[in-house]
DNA sequence: TTGAAAGCGCTAACAC
DNA sequence: GTGTTAGCGCTTTCAA
């Protein structure tokens, strides 16, 4: 048989009091006396006992837990953020529960799903791709469950955010490669449905228009994978023997990229310069080590889990959506 | 005010019917008249009734989900044994808890607690490498918690296991190094309170010994991560000059070793040779790219849930522990 | 200073 | 075919 966990009612009954002195006690209620609450900590101790999480979500409507989630947590930037996030959250108490959509839309509906009937205090999330219909976040927002939307976002929910300054980001890159000397710069863009592919555009857009240099549909591609590189790879390398420099959405396309480049012959930077986006920590192995726009995932996870709680704790505080900008700085190495 | 969630009695309430009609219905009892249950379950789908997994768990003692720990979920390995748990417990109707240990004891401690506080079925663990006492895991198979250790395991915790071959898989990558020409191979190892760290040197040890080489005690170090490397750097170079190749006990510290060793000017493969562990993505984004074992941690994943989950479910079918090793292979690329 | 009772949402044994 | 009741573990009025 198996040993059920020792609840509060095991101790009362061991020690002749009721159920509530025990709860009271446990919990060092000014009305206990001393020498009843030394009696039953001591017990409670020696018992292991644990307090029941299921129970204490039930009676209390509040869980202390966290629903996170991400696309995929095997990339960088995805685990950085859920460090940040955890390790804020159990500082202030709270536990995480962690899904990922995989990019799949219908997933990100059943993970949003199976953390509401979890219960969990709050939403952190960054959503998938493949996502255009937001009517399961708006239905979160509805129930009133805090949510924060962490790197993406979309303009039609209105909720707490924490993103990257993407268009700085894409404007400094953009720049240093002009800087260097690019005057024909392909864009491996991410979806447009997504902010920050849009943004990521803008910034790079915005850099070329400030030193009058002409937007060039052609080299505008959306191809933000090293498996679509790859099914692009003959169209890139025909444009390859137009341009001078590229800049990236994200640091493994900027490198599979730089990896189909190098093994045509062309040199990298003198021939084609090479700039990404997130700083993954690939950016120092590959050769020669990429130039790339930072991006702080730990400290945006603790941010967001911040301010998530802030709102728990404190709903009366803030009442509109704020949003949280991280600046976005260029680590220049020696692809660009 | 807070919208509180459709309950049950919510919608017996609303339709003039007991909650255990409801709940029967919900789960189309034979006992309820169709007519009943389909005004039941209409009216719960248009109130968007979702049970409570509180509830329910604290009813039926068990929560339908399961507790994880590894390390660093930024680490490739670890990230695809938590998307193989996640996908198989999902298709069977479990949740997940993700915990990260940051290989620190004293939050592996805290990580179970949390976890058996929320009364998860079972638990999936990956130890950390601090940790040399197991007295909390004792605690939780006391407890009767199914727990299947996954890559790491001890000798003491008698449990369901989920491992690599490390012995083989270190053997094969070893004698592939000797068969390359090489005579003095350094191998930097994990610390050898860890069963993986053991069997891999174990498995190097084996090598030289079938091919009748001497077991040089220099050439055995502990080192493994990139930091730890950097530390010893001085140390490593001027071994360096009496060596030939390296087996390192995972990709990362192999990578970190090839490029320090590339910056000396030592010439990789031709002059050293160097072989990883792990199989991780940047295995082939270095230059060259990286021979190493490959690691099915996906796999391992999935058959880890695979076994708790049937555990959990059949109690009777299998009483001992049982261990499932997966075969590593060796995966020749440029540097070895 | 302590206890009794009710209730969070759900289900199952036992009525009827 | 449906309702009543009790209880999972906990806290919190209210009463003593």
């Amino acid at each position: 048989m198996k040993p059920h966990p020792t609840s509060i009612s095991d101790i009362a009954r061991a020690l002749g009091v009721s159920p509530s002195t025990v709860s009271r006690a446990l919990k060092d209620h000014p009305d206990i006396s001393e020498a009843t609450r030394g009696r039953i900590k001591a017990f409670a101790k020696e018992m292991n006992y644990r307090p029941n999480a299921l129970a204490l979500g039930l009676r209390s409507q509040r869980s202390y837990t966290l629903g996170v989630i991400v696309p995929e947590i095997v990339h960088h930037f995805f685990s950085t953020l859920i460090s940040g996030i955890e390790d804020l959250a159990y500082s202030k108490g709270y536990r995480v529960m962690i899904c990922q959509s995989t990019e799949d839309y219908q997933r990100e509906v059943l993970n949003i799903q199976a953390l509401l009937d979890h219960r969990v205090d709050g939403l952190l999330v960054a959503f998938s791709k493949q996502t255009l219909d937001f009517s399961h976040f708006k239905t979160v927002l509805e129930n009133q469950i805090p949510m924060v939307f962490l790197d993406r976002f979309c303009k039609e929910i209105e909720t707490d955010r924490v993103v990257t300054d993407d268009f700085q980001g894409a404007k400094v890159a953009t720049n240093h490669l002009i800087k260097r000397g690019c005057r024909k710069i392909l864009h491996l863009a991410a979806p447009q449905n997504l902010h920050i592919g849009r943004e990521r555009f803008e910034g790079y857009h915005q850099a070329l228009i400030e030193n009058e240099l002409p937007l060039d549909d052609r080299l505008v591609l959306h191809c933000d994978t090293s498996a679509k590189l790859r099914a692009l790879q003959d169209h890139l390398l025909v444009l390859a023997k137009d341009i001078d420099g590229v800049f990236a959405v994200n640091d493994f396309t900027a490198i599979s990229m730089m990896q189909l480049l190098q093994e045509k012959g062309f040199e990298i930077p003198s021939r084609i310069a090479v700039a990404g986006f997130g700083d993954d920590p690939i950016a120092t192995i590959v050769r020669p080590q990429l130039t790339t726009v930072q991006q702080k995932g730990y400290e945006m996870g603790k941010e967001s889990a911040r301010m998530l709680i802030q709102r728990l704790e404190k709903p009366e505080t803030q009442t509109t959506p704020s949003t949280r900008v991280f600046p976005a700085s260029l680590k220049i190495r020696e692809s660009a």
